[in-house]
DNA sequence: TTAAGTTATGCAAACGGTTGCATAAAATAC
DNA sequence: GTATTTTATGCAACCGTTTGCATAACTTAA
């Protein structure tokens, strides 16, 4: 950009008559301006059309007014998609509204051992940080207290869960939704499957689904519960697994996505009708949902709430002195679609 | 933070004893400094852990270090998932590679009438700007021009097509390989559907398509060819619909996911075997391509050069001054997976 | 040995805002 | 009408780097 026209707020002084100080006032709405001045500047900011340098401002303030948004290069799967792309939207808009630019970062170390979102740091070209629980590791964590450095973590960590802010969707209530659809809908032997077992997601949905169980007068049946480790055969294998027991399930809750598509194609494949003989339902919204044969039911997470609610209370941290921390847990719902549909109504 | 320890470049030339202007000169290999006064200023860097603030050094430099990515927050299909996921990370690789952050917007407008992004260029937030096609209206173009400021179009633009540097994948080759492909398994009669025909990609893949059918001695058989505008019923009701011709395609190439999972599903309630009575390939490599039943062949784009391209056009653009303008294409290639496996060969 | 050229470093101004302090002007109190 | 408070504005220092210019120290050429 060559065009370094460059109106200054002294341009805007000289002619608005006054001192480049009191631009800086109403530009920031400091103290009290009379009517008229005010009316002044805006006019003479106007002729000029001067937009304030934000690095001159940035600089002068000793803040970034940015935030980092942390992303996993090596994770494609669980967070990039739909979970990542429109939390992304949430906090977008908040920090917008707060005056924040929002800038994303893969956390790999750099030369120097210094990772990439320490060096932001350092360098003081971020006030905060939002951090994806797979990249909450303890030495990145550390380091941030160390700083004092404000983070929100996106996702339910696995350490310093209590010393730190984040917020997730609500995993145990989510499972509970689960299992009374089901229930609802007339299935009785429920399942549960899950790609990824560790994962704490997968762990709450468990636990929701256990709980559910109990409180509806159901006993829990492990030989119902199966998990593999590995991502690809997920669910087709899955299925078939749990299908060994002599007596069948008839209705799976698949904890995720990828899962779920396993387990319809093994259904499929083996012969068995969804949703009349085996009723389907998966975590996580992804478009394709809809689409499937038959369509999911699925337990529907408001992503965009959840950036929401990150950016927001990230930038309370960064405002406020120091602030406590807080966990939020935002509540899911069900979609209803046609593979529960056990008993052939409308939708 | 706190922890304003604010170990400054001052503090860094005393403790080595030299003026602040060395150690600047240090830090941006400027000029020749003597192989001992640069041991000693490494050393008292070291010591002191000092990080340049970069706040101060973008003032001073008058440049941001930074290039925008705006996404669109209303389209949440095409452009979000995979197409956007990987790309970003080319981008983001590029950029601090040549010490740029990232930094994304949606492209809004803000009180006042002015675009999010804009802002961020008359601000002086950012240096460039990748906007996706979608993005690429008429009006904002004209202003970037007008404001001189380097840009580079993620994905071919329907407007200043030849004015503005843009990057893309091939999606004419794609076509082409599509139904070499096809062909080359044995299919003889092939139909291309779209759910999004007016999009400049779906174009293009029609275009190879219909190219290479004739490069191929084949006919290009109109009533072949179908596509709607909506998003929802795609593929399902387009299959239908070319099914009802006299002679019946035994392939189908889809030019997005969405249709192609449609076309799945109503195969499947047809009662038509893909592959055996069907081949059905689409575009995009999404995960879940590999889980539907059968697996999706696809046309693989690899997004991840696209972002590296279009962030290294880019900065190349921002550094040497005048750059001309570039229209880069990037090749794709076939996954080849059994939902097109006519003769049942191994995989 | 001195002049001219080279190399390494320091000095100080500049970048464009913000803000504490000082003060003039206006309003209120007595 | 003067003293006091309040309101509105200006002055100038400062934020931490960068960089043009000046110069000291050292080479090389004669």
């Amino acid at each position: 950009m060559k065009n370094k026209s460059t109106v200054t707020i002294k341009d805007v002084a000289k002619r608005a008559g006054v001192a480049a100080s009191t631009v800086s006032r109403v530009i920031n709405n400091k103290s009290l301006i009379s009517e008229e001045t005010r009316e002044k500047i805006m006019e003479a900011m106007r002729e000029l059309n001067y937009f304030p340098n934000s690095l001159a401002r940035n600089f002068a303030n000793g803040n970034a007014c940015a935030i980092a948004l942390a992303i996993d290069a090596n994770d494609n799967t669980t967070f990039s998609n739909v979970f990542f792309n429109k939390s992304v939207f949430g906090i977008e808009t908040v920090a917008q509204n707060n005056g924040y630019n929002i800038l994303i970062t893969n956390g790999k170390e750099e030369k120097g051992g210094v990772s990439s979102i320490e060096k932001l740091i350092l360098e003081r070209k971020i006030d905060g940080l939002i951090l994806p629980s797979v990249m909450a590791k303890r030495k990145l964590i550390k380091k941030l207290f160390e700083l004092d450095f404000p983070f929100v973590i996106l996702g339910e960590p696995e350490n310093f869960k209590l010393e730190s802010s984040w917020v997730d969707i609500n995993n145990i209530q989510g499972g509970e939704l689960a299992v009374n659809h089901l229930i609802q809908k007339g299935y009785k032997r429920i399942a549960f499957l899950s790609s990824n077992p560790k994962a704490i997601f997968s762990q709450n949905r468990l636990a929701g689904y256990k709980q559910a169980l109990t409180f509806a007068g159901f006993d829990v049946n492990e030989k119902y519960i199966a998990s593999c480790e590995e991502t690809l055969p997920a669910g087709y294998n899955l299925l078939k697994e749990v299908f060994k027991t002599s007596s069948l399930p008839d209705a799976v809750i698949c904890s995720d996505n990828i899962t779920a598509f396993g387990v319809l194609r093994a259904a499929s494949e083996m012969g068995i009708s969804v949703p009349r003989e085996l009723g389907v339902l998966s975590f996580d919204n992804y478009p394709i949902a809809e689409y499937t044969n038959p369509p999911l039911t699925v337990v529907d997470v408001d992503t965009y709430s959840l950036g929401e609610q990150a950016a927001s209370i990230l930038i309370r941290k960064i405002e406020r002195e120091k602030e406590v921390n807080q966990q939020t847990l935002i509540s899911t719902r069900i979609i209803s679609r046609e593979s529960t549909n056990l008993k052939g109504e409308l939708l």
